[in-house]
DNA sequence: CTAATTCATTAGCTTGAACTAATTGATTGA
DNA sequence: TCAATCAATTAGTTCAAGCTAATGAATTAG
């Protein structure tokens, strides 16, 4: 039972995976754009390790860069989970749980 | 940046993220009910495998079990997706994507 | 120009994960 | 009873993943 050379799931479910890894992520997601050396503060890693884990989320489609001056900011992109999205939505998980919510959550927004 | 003893959504993520072993949680979704003998037919992998990777899915709140006689029978426990719905869902992705369909569903239940 | 900063990449180490093969315990069928 | 089946566990191997330390390329500050 192999993926056929990779699929998006175990890509992004792996580069997810790792503490460290998601930790990155959601410090660039909060941040809008973030800088490699302002990732590595208070990070616990080494800067080496920061580029390798940004890396990893790139392949995966999770963040994106802009290069600039000696910096490179990163920043999130949140369509990258769409396959988590896509594979959990096909369990039906979501809906069942949040039913109650749908009536109320439609009428804010269309009342 | 470690989690503190293990993180649910790292259990989960890290539960999913093996191809082999996320195919295995998706036959036993798909069966409602199934032993290991038949998840082991077809697998690719060894009886022993199977039974690790189940054993890893059901610490991860994944599946349950039970036991008949000679045979144990697996069965999906949905609800351990939560910690990923709730991660997710923290990240604002489901309701952006999925905004037009909500009306034509709630219809669909409620008229 | 020189020194310093930023980031990516690489080699090398260590650890954990996935697997097999084999064993064991339990249950069932002949 | 005895052989066969089912499932869990264990020891041992292999390989990949995460990390550090070091280096190098590019840019900027003095």
């Amino acid at each position: 039972m192999i993926d056929a050379v990779q699929n998006p799931v175990t890509t992004v479910m792996r580069a997810l995976a790792d503490p460290t890894r998601r930790a990155v992520f959601e410090r660039v997601f909060e941040s809008k754009e973030i800088s490699v050396a302002e990732l590595t503060r208070g990070s616990g890693v080494t800067q080496g390790a920061i580029s390798q884990h940004l890396k990893s989320l790139k392949q995966a489609g999770l963040v994106a860069e802009r290069a600039e001056g000696r910096n490179v900011y990163y920043r999130a992109a949140p369509q990258g989970l769409e396959p988590l999205v896509e594979w959990m939505d096909h369990y039906g998980v979501f809906w069942r749980e949040r039913f109650q919510n749908l009536r109320t959550l439609l009428k804010e927004i269309d009342p």
